[in-house]
DNA sequence: GTGGTCTAGACCACA
DNA sequence: GTGGTCTAGACCACG
């Protein structure tokens, strides 16, 4: 079960934090086609917003494809994001456990190890936006 | 000089997105105290955004103690946030411009390493929000 | 409910003017903490001037930590600058106050008795700025 | 010699505080008729302000005829606004002394005593502005 | 020409 | 209905 993680002080809208976070726990395949997201009654007890802001947020991933509203139910994902190499045991999360350890030990904090990656991100691909993790971006990836 | 870059469609007001740019290139040492950030108009002709948008940014970062605006004369940087670790030539960087290199040819895309990486912070710190690189997040450092 | 005053002549921005005057109520206990601010629409039915001037007033106090802006809410006081000695049944206000009575019966009017004050105070401080009560003054006091 | 201070960080317009504190003095008579003030460039000097502003404050004074800038000589004093009863000596300062003496015993920093100096002055009248001490309040006392 | 304030008004986020 | 973002544009402060 997804937990959302509201920061309100961000400046970014609770309902694009919460497709955000879905999202990525789509990619990391957290979350699977059939899961049940937690209900608006749920998100509300836990970050204490309202539950408007949560169907708002379920209402957009609805109708970008992810979810499925099904009323009396709940909400259930309809599409995965999930990428192989991202799975819980490859290679790739190990090596990143390792080299994130390394970097936290050299004194780096959250905020300068996502810089760091952003940065490294934009060397190769100078590309499109430029922001954050777990940027919406139009979820319109493969099922 | 630093180059914005705003992604309209993301739904993160674009004030912020200045400011979690700027904080990025301060910890990245890109930006460095004395330097100059680009004049309200020089942003506004490569953005497209309002110039009073930018000067909201400008502003904010001036309450946070991270620039000083000098009327007449421009913007200007007074605080870092490197982290030794972080430069340009550390061996940290040159893992992960590794790492991000293999993921990448595994098939991940942006928002899939972002995830993971987030994914891989959350692992060890498991207090605080969940967000993006540059969050304001109190910006407490030194200089 | 404070009761907000604006002189549009006198050089001072608006939204400084709104700040220092809630400052000035939060020192001398008229504004405590949890207490409400009035909406922005209230304000501006009552000054004339604009709701984003003082949002943006708004907007400085939360930053400076002394309210909170919530959404569909209103603005909350999150933090007390009120001084033991300052209230409102404080014998140095009764002798302020006989001391302002005196003062106006010589003749004085309210910019000369701010005058000597000022002049009072600088004798005593030679530190610091030299302007008005309720300056933003970087706030640092505790709840 | 007036000394000015200009506090950057107030808001406050660097013209504006200069008219602020000369009018101060007027009241104060510590700046009496025929007196000269400090020349642009030794406020420059003093304050790292730029001329122009310096000039932009004595020219507004000027215009109310508080001054007269004689070119090549400097700017000199024109009208008086003291007030009998604002005199060093007087009886209403010694008082003044003693109680600020004792409210900064009591604990109270200058902005606290300015905050309870404009309540007071609040209470007896209900009129007017409600700001700081030194606003310029369109000077147009006796001579 | 730099930053800065203010207005007006459209539209959004959230309770 | 509350705060919040953004735009557009006028005018101001300052170097």
């Amino acid at each position: 079960m997804v937990e959302y993680r509201i920061d309100r002080s961000s400046g970014v809208p609770a309902y694009v934090q919460i497709v955000e976070q879905t999202e990525r726990a789509l990619r990391m395949g957290t979350l699977r086609v059939g899961d049940k997201l937690p209900t608006a009654r749920e998100v509300v007890a836990a970050t204490a917003i309202n539950p408007n802001t949560v169907l708002r947020a379920y209402r957009d991933m609805e109708q970008a494809g992810l979810v499925e509203l099904r009323r009396g139910l709940g909400t259930f994902v309809t599409r995965s994001l999930a990428r192989p190499g991202a799975e819980d045991d490859s290679p790739l999360r190990a090596e990143l456990a390792d080299w994130t350890a390394r970097a936290r030990a050299a004194g780096l904090e959250r905020a300068d190890i996502l810089a760091l990656v952003t940065a490294a991100l934009d060397t190769h691909d100078d590309t499109k936006d430029s922001r954050a993790p777990g940027d919406p971006e139009r979820a319109e990836e493969d099922a």
